[in-house]
DNA sequence: CGGTATAGTCGTACGCGTACGATTTAGGAT
DNA sequence: ATCCTAAATCGTACGCGTACGACTATACCG
């Protein structure tokens, strides 16, 4: 009865002109060239329009960052392809991770600086945070390590997420505060990776370790202002 | 010959208003209800007469971080007065570092989400990058640490950098990614954390560092986009 | 006293994201 | 052919940061 809605494809071809403008104007001037009324003009929409396909521009830049993504896993899984050890592959990795980011500051931007609103409502299969999935990666060179003794065993999730977590941090410190006279990426990610690494090594779980993971961390809000601020 | 300026009371005295009236707005409701059109208002101002006292709007928030670094300092340098061992020291800050930023997701995106543009210029003496001087407490740390022999000599600055960045990334992601279901973070910090510790200890260099810092990280420009965006 | 140069202030305007409501459109049911 | 209803589109408007230029106030020089 009422007005029938577009076929999956065709709002899908309409939400993929959308993103090739956006991802054009990002390729041509970074994060702040991005805008919608920008996007709008590509495609000769009204700005609103677009509101009909993303529910706001997050989700555009979102999609944009899970190409980014792909780009960072594609460079960088050619370089482990025939690097033996676990451990060194991971090295390799966190420290081309850094480098990536470090090279990328405005792919840095874009990622990261997007926040996390509701991922799952108006999202295409593709775009979901299943560009995260990239990170198995990860998790098969942790279990590997496991599986052939060269790491202790342990929780590989967590361990996954500790390490890139950290690692991120030194990216994110190198490009969000550039003027810092920091020392060079690979320095740092040295100092953090290779004792995380070498603390997995060897049967014996790396010391004083409290029970591991058991639940999921707790959901989180905003607790009392700090005494400066009344 | 010209208009004098201001003195520099009168001007400070200016600046303190907006910084009040920012940091006001920022303890109502958060950093999005921080505008300077809203400043303006709550001092009897016009928007753009704040320009004259700060360069941009980052300029405000940025003295409001510089507080709440305060606040985050204050807090956790009682809980490590009475704490022996360097190491477990840097342990407990680790822990509640990330444990302040997750409590407070408010405060930490107003810190790590405001960019790095030109510090030095129309800032007073007070507001300038000195509240990451509060950082030489673990500097203080690192080097009573090395001195008593619970850690191998080393680049401590270094480590500062690396310790931080790695630990602030776990709270970046478990803030600006609220949704992913993380760890707990003390588990996160402790992955991380421990295996650091471990390392520095011991007069034993631990394991194939490559030299150490000696220069500067080289400057970051952007390079090429990856292939996907064209 | 009248210029003059500059510190300080303000009005206007741009582009931004997007909330909201009005309007148009397409098809099945009548 | 007409109506009903929801999908799709669009116009308008708000608050935002801030560039830019105009205007005002104030001290000294002549």
């Amino acid at each position: 009865m009422p007005r029938p809605a577009y076929s999956i494809e065709k709002r899908e071809e309409i939400r993929s002109e959308i993103l090739a403008a956006a991802h054009q104007l990002f390729a041509e001037g970074g994060p702040e060239a991005v805008s919608i009324r920008r996007v709008a003009e590509r495609i000769d929409s009204s700005p609103m329009r677009i509101y009909h396909y993303f529910r706001n521009k997050d989700a555009i830049l979102r999609n944009i960052w899970a190409h980014i993504f792909d780009d960072v896993f594609d460079r960088i899984e050619p370089l482990l392809g025939d690097v033996p050890s676990p451990s060194k592959r991971l090295r390799i990795f966190c420290r081309e991770w850094v480098q990536y980011w470090v090279a990328h500051p405005q792919e840095y931007r874009i990622v990261y600086l997007t926040e996390d609103d509701a991922p799952t409502e108006q999202m295409s299969a593709e775009e979901t945070y299943d560009s995260l999935r990239r990170f198995a990666l990860l998790v098969e060179i942790f279990d590997e390590g496991v599986s052939i003794g060269e790491f202790g065993a342990g929780d590989t999730q967590l361990r996954v997420e500790a390490l890139t977590t950290a690692v991120t941090g030194i990216a994110h410190s190198l490009v969000m505060i550039p003027k810092y006279p920091w020392p060079a990426p690979e320095h740092l990610v040295e100092q953090v990776v290779d004792p995380f690494l070498r603390g997995l090594s060897g049967a014996a779980p790396p010391g004083p370790l409290t029970e591991l993971r058991t639940d999921a961390c707790a959901p989180i809000r905003s607790a009392a202002a700090p005494a400066h601020l009344r």
